[in-house]
Parts: C-alpha cells; sequence; structure tokens
DNA sequence: GTATTTAATGGACAAGCGTCCATTAGCAAC
DNA sequence: GTTGCTAATGGACGCTTGTCCATTAAATAC
C-alpha cells in the first residue's frame, strides 16, 4: 500500500493534482483577493498573485488573459459569494417583509460577509471602480440587488399600512442602504469597537422611528 | 503704460512667476487631486502628476521628499479644505444644537464638499488608507472631528430632554455619520440622479424619528 | 508501451515606474 | 553690471511592472 496523503486534496485547499486549471483559476483568485486584503490593491502585483498562489507567472495570462481581467474575475466572484450567503439567510427569513428586511441587515453586518479581509477587499474594490469598468460593473451588481430585495419588502409595508406622511419605499430603501454602507466604514476604521448587535439595533430603531408599529425591538 | 494681464496671477491658477516655491507646492497638490478624480489612484503616476502641474519631474523630490509624500500632503490639503468649509459654515449657525447638527449635514451635502471631483477623491483616498499611514491619518482626523461636532451638539440635546428609552449621544453620532459616509458612496454612483434635497430631509426625518420633538421638517 | 493534448513553467522582453542629481536659470543683494 | 542663492529643469539610473511564448511535463487515448 502507498501512503495516503500529500496528494489528494488534503488540506482542501491545495489543488487536486497537478494538472487541475479549474482549481488553478480558483487558487488565482483567492491569492488576489488575500493580497488585496492584506497588502492593498496599489501593491497588488502579478508577481504578488502568484507568489501567494505558489503558481508560475504565465498561469495569469494562460487562464484570464491579463492582470485586469483576473481582476474583474475576482471581483465577480466576491459579488457571487456575498449575494450566496444573503440568498440563503433570505430562504429561512420567510416571507415576512419586516423579517425579510431584518434579515438583510444581520446578514450583511454578521461575521460571514462583513469581516476584515472582506470588508478590505470591498473597500479596495470600491476605491478603484471609477477607473476600471471591470470591477465596477460587478460592485454596482451587488448594490442594486441588494436594494431591489430592501425595496420590494418596503413596499409590501408601505402598501399594507399606508401611514400618510410617512417615508416612500425607496427613501426607506435609500437610508437603510446608507446605513449599512455606513457601518462597513465603520468597522473598517474601528474594528475592535464595533459591535454588531448595536449595529444592526440601531437600524431596527431607525426604522421602528420611520415606521411606527413596525420593527419593534426585542 | 503696459499690458496688465498675462503675468499677474491673472488666471488664478497659474504661478506668481517663473520661481515660486509655494505655488508649485501647490500646483503639484492640486495636480494631484485632480489626477486622482480624473484616471483614479492607481494609474497616479509622478509623470501624469508633473504632465498636469506643467512642471519638471524634479520638482516632486524638491518639494515632498517623494510621490507617497506628495500623496500625504496632497491628503492633508483635501482634509483641511474640508473642514475649513465646516468650520465657515457653523460660525452661522449659531449656538442651538440642532441647528449645529443640520448646519453640519447641509453642509457636509452641499455643492462645495460633495461634488464630483471631491468625491472621488475621497473615495480613492479611503481605498487604499489601509496600506498607506499617511493617507489614513489625515482621513481619519476628518472623521473624527466631524463625529466630535456631531457628538457634543448631540449630548446637549440628550441631556436637555432626557427622554428615557431614545438614543444614546454616540448612537445618534454614529448613526448620523453612517447616514453621511453612506449618501457620499451614493452620490458617486449615481451622481444624476442624486438629490441633495432629498438626502437631507431623510436625514432629518432619521433624527426627528430618534429625537420626537426635535428636528421638525418645513 | 507511444502519440496526442494541453496545463503549467519560467525566463526574456519592452515599457513604465520613482528617484536622484548635475546643470541651468531666475531673482535679490550689492 | 557681478555675485550668491536656490528654484527649477530634464535626462540617466536601476528596478519593477505586465505580457508573452518556447519549452516542459502531466494526464488521456490508443
Amino acid at each position: 500500500m502507498e501512503t495516503l496523503d500529500k496528494n489528494k486534496e488534503s488540506k482542501g485547499k491545495k489543488r487536486a493534482s497537478k494538472r487541475d486549471p479549474e482549481g488553478s483559476r480558483q487558487a488565482l483568485i483567492d491569492a488576489t483577493l488575500d493580497t488585496i486584503a492584506e497588502i492593498g490593491i496599489t501593491d497588488t502585483t502579478v508577481t504578488s498573485i502568484i507568489k501567494r498562489a505558489d503558481l508560475s507567472r504565465g498561469m495569469i495570462h494562460l487562464h484570464f488573459g491579463g492582470k485586469d481581467k483576473l481582476l474583474s474575475s475576482a471581483a465577480k466572484y466576491y459579488s457571487e459569494v456575498y449575494y450566496a450567503e444573503l440568498e440563503k439567510s433570505l430562504k429561512h427569513a420567510g416571507g415576512d417583509p419586516e423579517a425579510i428586511i431584518m434579515a438583510v441587515v444581520r446578514t450583511d453586518l454578521g461575521p460571514n460577509l462583513l469581516n476584515e479581509r472582506s470588508a478590505k477587499v470591498w473597500h479596495a474594490f470600491r476605491g478603484v471602480a471609477h477607473s476600471h469598468p471591470g470591477i465596477s460593473e460587478y460592485s454596482s451588481t451587488q448594490d442594486e440587488r441588494l436594494k431591489g430585495i430592501l425595496q420590494k419588502a418596503f413596499e409590501h409595508i408601505t402598501r399594507e399600512h399606508s401611514v400618510g406622511g410617512q417615508l416612500s419605499a425607496r427613501q426607506a430603501t435609500f437610508g437603510t442602504f446608507a446605513l449599512l454602507e455606513g457601518m462597513w466604514v465603520h468597522f473598517l476604521s474601528d474594528m475592535d469597537g464595533f459591535s454588531r448587535e448595536e449595529a444592526v439595533s440601531l437600524i431596527q430603531k431607525f426604522l421602528s422611528g420611520m415606521f411606527p408599529g413596525h420593527f419593534a425591538q426585542d
């Protein structure tokens, strides 16, 4: 019998075999996101990426056609992971609009989506988006999907209880979204002082102020 | 009599004479901010900056000691301009806490501070701050000063009317700040659709929801 | 086994980067 | 004028960047 470790995906991160195009592709994307989070997007070079992925120089050109396209693919992947997590959480939320909104808030501020690596990558991508169409595309898609979910839920609430002078669904979406983005920024500038519970509770207070009778605190 | 234009600071941007260290310094800072806003911080190189400032290669090293220090100086200058505008507006606001808070909100979202160039520069700086201590310093200083002003005003309000279950001054500051940051992000992603009035009004509604009896809408 | 296919390698390359400094030139003092 | 000071110039430098491709080697088909 032979040794059974070493060559069989033992660590979960290593590629399956020496020839594994799909694995190499993903390894490059992961290494890109790691590098951006660790040393910043300005210092993220082809060399720093392939060093971290433990692959050879030519792989980026081979699998993505260039550094720029790798960055776009990494942004796309990041956005997909974000949205997958959100949808997973929404499946357990049921159909109640309030529950949906609070599930979005809780998930967006939860440790799976809002953590050091993720927040740094998000921030870096947003910072360069304006001069990088490939990245811009995916981060604005992510925003629009999130806003879409919120707006649909808020529309239900405003329709049910048409409470005269209150906020429109559009404004409520706008405000909630801004608060969430602000929380991410805050998290980055003070990770130790940040409290997820407090952030969720604050948004909930904002919502219950805007929609009296709804979003009651525990 | 001689011609009186052409060589006497006529355009306000040109340097006063061919030898003007202070003017050159400022021209480099302005060119840096312009370049960042136009082509992004990633593509902002020594060459692109000196081309825009219409100065020679050596000037960056001469006046700032290197590109990195020029960037830090540009961040510092940006922050100073922001804060000067804010203080100017606060002088007219009087001593009333509500008026101070609303003046901060209106100024932060006004065209002098929130415009295309300014927002793009701000975004770019924040995106690289984590791997660039010189920039990080000034953008966090700016944040802290703004939060300080808000918190002091909110403390007055919470002290006067100690309305039991309401928001603490810290939370109100947190929420207002997050909303403002969110508005800037929103402005960047949809400049045409953005309405300053709506943004101000939304924050005011948030505040009047949190502090019933205060921040009454017009 | 051999042939075929293609993932992966890593060095060569030109272009571009930021830094530096010997030189030039503008202004003030005399 | 001449001198002294220093702002300003712009080319040379070494280094790093991203791209590309001839070569190697792993897996599959026969």
